[in-house]
RNA sequence: GACCUCUUGGUCAAGCGGUUAAGACACCGCCCUUUCACGGCGGUAACACGGGUUCGAGUCCCGUAGAGGUCGCCA
């Protein structure tokens, strides 16, 4: 049989890092088995609709790589792929499920539903529906539905007994039918719930795998006794544990984490991120972590998913790019940091190239590149403190020492490369009776106002031209004889 | 509160009855080096707790604690 998986979105927003690691599972489970993967929109609840979010799942699904053979824009056999266009499929099941004793009209009002839920709280207890419309008798029911009256279908779950299923992760599943509320299947409004709507899509899409997260876990025993009902074979089911913020919360928009667009706009790699997501509660058999999504189509499987919810380590998402920029080929580097250098320099005033060259291993995300090159636009105010490294034997005195010595010198460097900046400083050196870092340190100091720069001080002085860096020493001089 | 689920270093995790309890990120130290980064070497750091079962338990069972989830005409 072949396996057809599904992802299955509510269009509220954008996509979530947890959504985008269920999707990413979803497909590759699918991809490892030679399978389907389909993308399906959750939209019944109208209240919820936010505009222009069907396009968002696609564009982000299509930036993640995440090619689906089956969905709204690609069609299908199993179409509609969108469930408020499937609304008239629904009903005809319902009307099938009270016919069989397995779902009833209700015509309880909002208000009786809301007093019996306060009083329950008031009591402390948990509120569950009475069954008051399960004892209509179909003659009343008939009339009440003739009269217009609004009703909704509700499943007639057993008062005793057991319901189970069973997870490829977490096992098999049981529980009392005694502790499961009468749920509502076809809302006043026509349209299923979610409760109803996964269990009839699932199998007429000719689902095998339904994969979600473990919040649908304590429901997933009511979805299967409507497959029972029906008397559908039950798909396989994998719950996915939830990606944390931290030990308490789980991702999300509220709290300021940022979703995989946002990521993307920041400069991280989608590769970087799907290699770090695909890892995050999942881990492969052997030693190796960098993965191109076209390996975890190979390798994914089951028995790696851990069950325990996994925290999101933005340090190592971080690594992982550094790791994928590094990678990049040169000229892919400097098309897409170019935008970040272009935010803290002047276009055509730097040699663009030799600086990317200096700044990709250096790289971990691209939005760090304009605070990592803004003192070449501007020198930036510094403390003479750092003058003093104790490796490197300097202090503002032998600094100041330093930069007099140099400076005539610097001057006659002519042409004003890499090369020639590094032959003469270094032959100048010896003269000078200073030691190489007592040289060097302070003049990359003096021209960049930084401890740490991308390149040492040839490289600066190279990139700032002959007359920035002869303009910068000089203020550094002075200030230092102050 | 009831029900379901989870629990190995700060984080991701390997482990599927016998290991000196892997590896990665982070952190620290050393080396390389004109800084930083890269790279190399090394280090700190974990089986939530208590009972069983067993010759032997991180691995199996039962409790306890902590955490997450569900308890909607939301998904």
């Amino acid at each position: 049989m072949q396996v057809r998986t599904r992802f299955a979105p509510s269009p509220t927003g954008y996509l979530h890092l947890g959504g985008l690691r269920t999707a990413l599972y979803t497909y590759l489970f699918a991809r490892s088995h030679g399978g389907k993967f389909i993308l399906r929109i959750e939209d019944t609840d109208q209240e919820r609709e936010v505009p222009g979010a069907v396009e968002k799942i696609y564009s982000s699904m299509a930036a993640a790589g995440l090619k689906y053979d089956e969905g709204p824009d690609v069609g299908g056999d199993y179409g509609p792929y969108i469930q408020s266009q499937r609304k008239d499929l629904y009903l005809p099941y319902a009307k099938q499920l009270v016919e069989s004793g397995h779902a009833y009209y209700c015509f309880c009002t909002k208000e009786r539903l809301d007093q019996a839920r306060a009083e329950a709280e008031k009591k402390g207890e948990n509120f569950k529906y009475d069954k008051h419309c399960l004892h209509l008798s179909k003659e009343e029911v008939q009339r009440r539905l003739d009269a217009g009256e609004p009703y909704v279908i509700r499943q007639n779950i057993p008062t005793e007994g057991k319901a189970g299923f069973d997870d490829l992760i977490f096992g098999h599943v049981e529980v009392d039918c005694s502790t499961l509320d009468d749920n509502v299947l076809i809302k006043a409004d026509g349209l299923p719930t979610y409760n109803f709507a996964n269990v009839i899509d699932d199998h007429t899409m000719g689902i095998t795998h339904v994969t979600r997260g473990t919040e649908y876990l304590s429901s997933a025993p009511k979805y299967n006794l409507l497959y029972q009902a029906f008397g559908w074979e039950p798909p396989k089911y994998i719950h996915l544990p939830p990606v944390m913020a931290n030990a308490q919360r789980k991702l999300s928009k509220r709290y300021g984490d940022p979703s995989f667009e946002d990521l993307l706009d920041q400069g991280y790699l989608k590769e970087a991120i799907i290699n770090f997501i695909a890892l995050l509660g999942w881990s492969p058999k052997g030693e190796q972590e960098i993965f191109s999504l076209e390996e975890l189509e190979k390798i994914f499987d089951l028995d790696g998913i851990n069950k325990a919810p996994a925290i999101f380590d933005m340090q190592k998402l971080r690594w992982f790019n550094a790791e994928y920029m590094r990678k990049l080929p040169f000229e892919e580097y400097l098309r897409l940091a170019a935008p970040w250098f272009e935010k803290a320099l002047a276009p055509g005033k730097f040699d663009l190239r030799r600086l990317a060259e200096l700044m990709q291993n250096r790289t971990e995300v691209l939005k760090d590149i304009p605070d990592m090159v803004s003192f070449l636009a501007e020198m930036p105010e510094f403390d003479p403190a750092i003058y003093t490294h104790k490796k490197m034997k300097t202090n503002p005195e032998i600094a100041l020492q330093a930069l007099k010595a140099v400076r005539p010198m610097l001057e006659t460097i002519d042409p004003w490369t890499e090369q020639q900046l590094h032959d003469k400083v270094m032959e100048f050196i010896p003269t000078t009776g200073l030691k190489n870092g007592q040289m060097l340190w302070p003049l990359r100091i003096a021209i960049s106002g930084r401890e740490s720069t991308p390149g040492g001080a040839f490289e600066i002085a190279y990139l700032l031209g002959r007359e920035e860096t002869l303009k910068r020493l000089d203020d550094s001089i002075a200030r230092l004889e102050k």
